[in-house]
Parts: C-alpha cells; structure tokens; sequence
DNA sequence: TAGTTTGTTAAACATGCGTTCAAGATCGGA
DNA sequence: TCCGATCTTGAACGCATGTTTAACAAACTA
C-alpha cells in the first residue's frame, strides 16, 4: 500500500520530516534544526546525508513528484489524478504528501512548474480525445480551458486549509472531498446558468462567481 | 485612482516595498534588511515605523484587505471583484496588490481565512439570488458549490504564475486574463460534457479535469 | 581480528537575522 | 530664534541560522 515511502532508513525518515514541515510552513520557515528535531536526529545529519537544506528540498520535491507519477504496475505513467485519489483514500498516511503537492506550485519551484505544464498536457490531451469522441463539447480556445481546469483541480489542493474549514473539519476530510467533487461534478455537467439567460461578455475578473451583475 | 495609496509618506514607501516583496517571495523568505533596501531606507527605520516584522504584516494585510473590501463610492461595500477588476485593468500598477493577494491564501494568516470566509458568504449569498430569479440552476449542496466556486475564483490568483508561464506571457497579461475569463464563461454556461454523456459518479479526486475515465 | 568505511553527535564558526540604541538631521510651533 | 517632537541613520547586541569539523560508535571487509 505504502510504496518503499517506509523504507525504515534514517535518510528516509528526514526526508519524510522535512516534507511534513516544508508542506506545513514552507520551505523558507522550516530550519535544518527543525526538520532534525522533527526526525529525531542531529542537525548536522541533515546535512550529513542531504548536503543542504537545498539540497534537502529537491529530494523532497523529486521524492514527492516521482510518487505522483510513476505509481504502481498498471496506472499509466504518469496518472496525476489516479495517485492523488489513492492518496485521498489514505488521508491519515498520505495527508503530508497532499499538503506537499499543493505547496508545490505556490513556493515557485521548478519542479512545480514542470509538473504544472505536465498537467496541462495531460488535461489537453484528454480533452481533445472527449471531443473526438463527443462526450465533451469543443471550446472556442482549448489550451485556455485546459490551463483552467488544472487550475481548477490544482486549487483543491492549494487552498486545502480554506476549504476544510468552511466546510466545518478542522483538516481534510473525505466527507470534505466528496462534497466538493460532488459540486464540481455538477458544475462541469451543465454549469451554473440556466439555458435560457447566459451573460453577455465575461471581464477579465475573479471570476463569475462574484460577477453576477445582470 | 488609485485612492490613498500613493500618499507618498516614507512610512507607505515602506509599506508599499513590503507587499511587493512578501507577495514575491513570501514572508518568511523577507528581511527587514531587503524591505528597507527596497524602500530606499535604512534597516532601523522600518522597525521605528511599524514596532516589528509581524506587525509590519499585518499592516500590510490590513492595507490590501481594506482596498479590496472598501473601494471607491458607489461600491457596495465588500465587492471584492470590482476591486479586483479594476486591478486588473491597470496592471502595471496593481500587480503588486494582486500577487500579495495571492499570498494570502497560502501564507496562512487570519486576514487570509478571514476574507475567504466571506467571500463564500457573498458567494452564498449571490447564488441563491440567481438561483431564486431563475438565472441559476438549484445545487443539490449549495454551500459545497459556493465554497468551490470561491475556491475556483482565486486559483487565477494563487496560480498566476503558472497561468502566466502556460499561456506563454512571462507575467500577468490583459490577454491571458480574457482568455481565461471566457473559458471559465464557457464552463459556467453548460459545463464540459455534452447532455448525453455524464459521467457516472465523481470521486473525490483532484477533479474531473483527469478523471474522464469512460 | 584489524582496518576501513559509514552513521552519528556535539561543539564550533561565520553569517544574517530582528531589534535596540545613541546620535544626529529635520521640521513645526512658541 | 529656539525647542521639543518627529524622522532617520549606523552601529551594536543577542540570537538563530546553515554549515563545518573533530571525535566517536557501528558495521561491514579482508
């Protein structure tokens, strides 16, 4: 179930404690004193078995993404989504990892930035293949709507605390999930508007949420 | 125009310095030494103007949050998205604002979990106007679907890096933010799939943008 | 068993941090 | 003009940081 995350060693454990602290408080608030108390060791192992605490991050980083991606015998390289819903179905194990993920693509890495393009390419191509087969309407600009809906599903992750709360649990819960995967179904079915009164022309705003102006 | 915030006081210079590099970079990753080089003083003079790094935050937050809620004459009070709109259409100026904005959903502070909440509230409270004068198709989980479309509404923000690099301008474009708004019009109209097809039932996965498993 | 590599710690080091302080510059009101 | 208050600086202080080093323990290799 777990993948070789608990290989027992004590690099591993480090590195399992710098992802637990960097995804909780970002890379810039998390010391090597920190993540070496959080591991139970010395601060001078950090360095020891990472070089830096740079160093450190793109371990973390690498370790995360190589999880997200090359999962288990049968997925599809690189299969984001089927990761991430097996990482839901274990919040209690996996919870660290998803609070990583979302930090990810707001502490500007590189490796968020690839992975962000990746997605991108991902959504694009299976777009297209809902179009070909007419179970997905075409759009007018098909490379915006796939950057919106990776967007879209990335921000589950990163304003993962806002929408926990606002939905009454303290953390991530699966309820919590559901409910927005529920409402998410909903609105990619047949949007918000009703057939008949659609809005002339959309500013370049937050969004229609708050641009109800009829 | 631009309201108070080119009174041009050593102390707003300060401030102003602040947004724009906690916006950047975060603030644990900003020194009270890079903020007075930015503003062209010295280190002392900050702490003098505002008591403390933390305090000097949370004026910022206050100084953004103010001008995002409480804008202009002829604004209902809280309309978030004019203010948002009107940055918008003059980056140059506002971008600073809207990165800082941004931050603020990540960086958790109170400010942050604060405005969130009301938005959903407005959000809230919009939708079941729409929905009572027919614009707006009922939602079987109305919160849920308000606190998802809050959430949608800042990703443009929390993620403008990233949309900026996808859609291939370096920063935050006019262009890039029109695409993106009718994209998101077209998803708000009639959603993604066609009125035959609907996917069964959605996990709570990262979103549908990948789980068009058929 | 002896020797070499690896794992690990505690102390030390230089650097940069937030903040304080003493001193001067600048200014408005008497 | 003088004075008190405010603005501003540069140096200093104590502290936490990332990293280095020396020493030692453990484990493999011969």
């Amino acid at each position: 179930m777990r993948s070789r995350s608990d290989d027992s060693t004590t690099k591993a454990r480090i590195r399992d404690a710098a992802i637990r602290l960097i995804g909780q408080n970002g890379f810039a608030a998390t010391s090597a004193r920190a993540v070496a108390t959080e591991a139970g060791v010395s601060a001078g192992l950090v360095i020891h078995h990472f070089g830096s605490m740079r160093e450190l991050k793109v371990a973390c980083d690498d370790f995360i993404i190589t999880e997200v991606t090359h999962r288990k015998v049968g997925m599809g390289e690189g299969d984001v989504s089927a990761a991430v819903s097996e990482w839901y179905a274990d919040l209690p194990t996996f919870e660290p990892w998803l609070i990583y993920l979302g930090r990810l693509f707001t502490d500007d890495s590189v490796a968020g930035a690839d992975l962000f393009d990746r997605l991108v390419a991902m959504s694009h191509t299976m777009l297209a293949e809902g179009v070909a087969s007419g179970a997905i309407t075409p759009s007018a600009d098909e490379h915006a709507r796939a950057v919106l809906l990776v967007t879209h599903s990335l921000s589950t992750l990163t304003l993962q605390s806002h929408i926990a709360r606002s939905l009454g649990s303290s953390q991530l819960s699966l309820d919590s999930l559901s409910r927005m995967g529920n409402a998410a179904l909903e609105l990619y079915t047949h949007g918000i508007y009703t057939p008949s009164t659609t809005p002339s022309q959309e500013g370049p705003g937050s969004g229609p949420t708050h641009d109800l102006r009829h």
